[in-house]
RNA sequence: GCCCCGAUAGUAUAGUCCGGUCUAGAAUACUGGCCUGUCGAGUCAGUGACCCGGGUUCAAAUCCCGGUCGGGGCGCCA
């Protein structure tokens, strides 16, 4: 049987008199000496447990002295409203049982007031996760992609598993990790891009994937992980690439409005708010672009792709006039772009391939894929790739591709910008940096 | 991969520019006292540190070189 009966946030001034048992860790320790109070922490906040010298069993307050915190207790006794406890309540305890004693101290405080460094916190990220503060960036992160998934649902989409491991590096320039496999070569994914492809080749329609991808490029930038989670979604028979940027804008906007109308709390506790933005997202595309720049006198040369710099400009052009955080970036030069991208017809220069873009922050790519085999045949050989180490993937065009997109949202860079958070490892439980893969 | 900056007790910092006054300072944590309404409790006492290697110098936390690790910018990208 679960030790606890109530977490400490379901315990309110009403229960008076009702024996509750409490379980978590010694948050705090206060001792007045014949009055001394034990503050005890759970998942969902703190209570006071009192203990007064002539009230409270001797062998109770013997053995509240031998404490210390992050001790792990579960108290039994009754609540007691009172207006000087916190929240209007407290326990008075009739049993203490110490579930683990610490064996040292902490090297970080859970309960103070000094803030440790962000890499001496992930050096014991197992304590930083104690911080309310901290713990509240993962429930809003877990409510943010069950959003997602509620509107995936709803929108008809299956979930599907595609493989990690990846017997070709293929894909676009980025790095990737080698890994060992028996006697072959093989590699971490960098998105599940291809498998969701040829999901929905096979006539699953319309699909999503949750799951890490992995960049061996040695980013030191509060913004990059070499492993990362996406909510990776594919979808046929679409029109255009905007059937894909339709279906993205309110997946966005169902998971924030899931973390708006059920993380109050957590988004008190980190004093943040946040807006569930309005669609459609605003575009821009290429080659407009080139010009938006030249007015605040950037200047990248025509058909070239834009940098971070231009990003930011465009972000600040996009807040200005459409008032949103969000935009699309549109049609991007092919010459940028991965092979299996779709190119317009009429001006094969530019890519029905999509960028979402929150505060300055690339939040994910997409748009609609190539699925006619000779033009897909005629782009890998114009990127200049093997059409044997790409067969597997190309192959299966040949037997009834229909018109198919999609997009990889990145979720700890989404929670990231919604949380105006200023590191991506803040957003991720147990961050993978180059020089970071522990724990 | 390129560029800039940094590393002092468990934690977070002062000191470094202008070498000696540093047997390295205040905080917090920790250890031991006192205290019957605390809630960043208060109060008294105590323990505890100059990243590693090399160099310059009468003398290095401080200056120089290399390494490692960390922070950031660009590139790349989610």
């Amino acid at each position: 049987m679960i030790i606890r009966t109530h977490y400490t946030s379901q315990i309110t001034k009403d229960d008076a008199e009702k024996e509750v048992t409490v379980a978590g860790w010694v948050h705090k320790l206060r001792d007045l000496g014949n009055l001394k109070f034990i503050v005890l922490r759970d998942r969902e906040g703190q209570i006071q447990v009192t203990l007064k010298k002539g009230v409270t069993a001797a062998e109770l307050i013997e053995l509240a002295n031998t404490l210390r915190e992050e001790d792990v207790i579960a108290v039994k006794g009754a609540v007691k409203p009172t207006k000087i406890a916190p929240k209007g309540r407290e326990i008075v305890p009739t049993k203490i049982d110490i579930l683990s004693k610490i064996v040292s101290s902490v090297p970080v405080s859970v309960s103070g007031n000094i803030e440790s460094n962000l890499d001496t916190r992930l050096d014991f990220r197992v304590l930083d996760l104690r911080r309310p503060e901290v713990l509240a960036v993962f429930k809003i992160q877990s409510k943010l992609v069950e959003g997602m998934q509620e509107y995936l649902k709803r929108g008809g989409f299956q979930q599907i598993f595609t493989p990690c491991l990846m017997g070709a590096a293929s894909e676009s320039g980025s790095e990737v990790f080698p890994v060992v496999y028996f006697n072959k070569s093989a590699f971490l994914r960098q998105d599940p891009q291809l498998h969701r492809q040829l999901a929905v080749i096979g006539g699953m329609d319309r699909i999503y994937d949750l799951g890490p991808s992995w960049r061996a490029e040695p980013s030191h930038t509060p913004r990059h992980l070499c492993e990362h989670r996406g909510c990776a979604v594919e979808l046929g028979f679409i029109t255009d690439e905007y059937d894909v940027t339709r279906v993205e804008e309110k997946l966005v906007q169902g998971s924030v409005r899931k973390v708006k109308e059920e993380c109050g709390e957590e988004l008190e506790i980190i004093g943040r708010e946040v807006e569930v933005p309005k669609a459609p997202f605003p575009e821009v595309r290429f080659p407009e672009i080139y010009g938006i720049l030249k007015e605040f006198g950037k200047k990248i040369p025509f058909g070239e792709d834009y940098d971070r710099e231009s990003e930011a400009i465009l972000a600040k052009y996009v807040k200005e006039r459409h008032k949103s955080d969000f935009f699309f970036v549109n049609r991007f030069p092919f010459k940028a772009k991965p092979f299996y991208v779709m190119r317009v017809d009429e001006e094969p220069q530019w890519a029905r391939s999509v960028d979402l873009v929150y505060k300055g922050l690339e939040m994910s790519s997409g748009g609609q894929r190539e699925h006619r085999y000779e033009k897909i045949m005629e782009q890998v050989k114009e990127k200049g790739m093997s059409f044997v180490s790409m067969q597997w993937f190309t192959e299966p065009f040949k037997y009834g591709a229909p018109p198919h997109g999609g997009f990889n949202i990145g979720i700890e860079r989404l929670t990231m910008q919604l949380l105006d958070v200023e590191n991506i490892r803040e957003t991720t439980l147990f961050p993978r940096t180059p020089e970071r893969l522990l724990p």
